[in-house]
DNA sequence: GTAAGCCTAAACACGG
DNA sequence: ACCGTGTTTAGGCTTA
């Protein structure tokens, strides 16, 4: 998902809160693709202190022993402080992580790194935790500096991105001064509600990636319940109602709930990249270790997690509970698997996504890290 | 190699 | 004149 939250390489060392010893987590890949997973079966790396120094800490058992530990997905441990979101936003710039790790340790430079979204989404979430919807611009800044300290220390230019992406992004429409604030500089700005449901696909997508890349069967609990601790974790960010509903939390179980509308069009400017890579991603995980039934069945969850070519329409609702326009629902996923071996292929299913799920929610939280690593490892690499 | 999308920087215009 | 805001353009980067 490089460039929707990435910045220039070379401008990355300059950005202070992003020390260059932070590549030593390059090849830790944000969005946990199967190559990345493999590697977390790897024998190497198996603690920080054995990483540390280690500018080739190319796998996830960094991420499971030392993220993973305080999280156990669904499991009675849980502990919702060591929720991703936390390590996102509520503890950006914070010394210590959120479960206690060491401020010496590479999860208290992730904190320090940039937020692993993008300036559409940025924006959309300030102006939607608005009271009134709609924001000027240095509110938005205000928002963004608030939750994401990372941007105080960044240079000024983030401003004039922001900006940008008002002006550029159709997704964001300008209020006329007269019916919001009456005093002060500049416009009002607000989201668009026809492309609302763009931002907000996106925004579960880039900030849940794992149970969307793996398109979470209904029998999985775990995607729903890591859900709802992003929901529920103090100083996160209210992902229910930046998502559309606040009295229906985000069912990550049902793969028609990331539907967007169904022109691949309106997404214009907007992320849609970071849609496309997350399901072909995918392709490329864990469930491509299954039979050809089990690949036609996560294709047809997949392909109702896209949603962009269903023929039936599917209703959505703002955060105000009030009927968005009709979307597309996909056409019902007919289970051409026998019950057994459905069965079977379930049973391994969930076990893999417990596995990644787990892996990919921690990577959601350190992704600017990761991400920033893997990209300077990547132009390295082509040098 | 190309296309698409995002990020960043810069320049310019406008208004308070 | 200064500053904040809004728009536009250009270049670079990454991924499919």
């Amino acid at each position: 998902m490089g460039p929707i939250i990435g910045m220039s390489p070379d401008k990355k060392s300059e950005i202070p809160g992003m020390p260059e010893e932070r590549t030593g987590l390059r090849g830790v890949c944000g969005m946990g693709t199967l190559p990345e997973a493999e590697c977390a079966s790897s024998p190497l790396a198996t603690s920080v202190d054995r990483t540390e120094g280690d500018e080739e800490l190319t796998n996830l058992n960094w991420l499971h022993e030392n993220l993973l530990q305080n999280f156990t997905l669904g499991g009675p441990e849980a502990q919702p402080s060591a929720s991703p979101l936390l390590d996102i936003e509520g503890d950006y710039g914070s010394e210590q992580g959120p479960s206690g790790t060491p401020p010496h340790d590479r999860v208290g430079h992730a904190v320090k790194s940039k937020p692993p979204f993008s300036f559409s989404l940025l924006i959309y979430m300030a102006i939607e935790q608005s009271p009134r919807k709609s924001l000027p611009v240095k509110d938005i800044y205000g928002w963004i500096l608030e939750h994401f300290p990372y941007f105080s220390n960044a240079p000024t230019g983030w401003k004039n991105s922001v900006r940008h992406n008002l002006s550029l992004n159709k997704c964001f429409r300008k209020v006329d001064r007269s019916l919001g604030k009456a005093n002060g500089k500049g416009s009002l700005w607000c989201v668009d509600p026809e492309y609302r449901p763009n931002l907000i696909q996106a925004l579960k997508k880039q900030h849940f990636p794992a149970a969307h890349a793996f398109c979470t069967p209904p029998s999985d609990i775990d995607a729903a319940t890591a859900m709802m601790l992003l929901n529920s974790a103090p100083g996160c960010i209210n992902l229910t109602s930046l998502t559309g509903n606040s009295d229906v939390p985000l069912d990550l179980s049902r793969p028609d709930s990331v539907l967007v509308s169904s022109d691949p069009k309106q997404d214009h400017n907007y992320s849609s990249m970071a849609l496309q890579r997350c399901s072909s991603r995918s392709s490329s995980s864990s469930l491509s270790s299954l039979d050809e039934e089990g690949c036609e069945h996560a294709q047809s969850i997949r392909a109702g997690s896209e949603g962009f070519h269903s023929e039936e329409d599917m209703d959505l609702w703002d955060e105000k509970g009030v009927q968005l326009p009709p979307l597309r629902r996909p056409a019902p996923i007919k289970w051409p698997i026998r019950k057994r071996a459905r069965h079977e292929i379930k049973v391994e299913l969930d076990e893999e996504l417990k596995e990644a799920a787990g892996s990919l929610l921690h990577l959601a939280g350190i992704r600017s890290c990761t991400e920033g690593s893997k990209r300077k490892s990547t132009k390295h690499h082509r040098k």
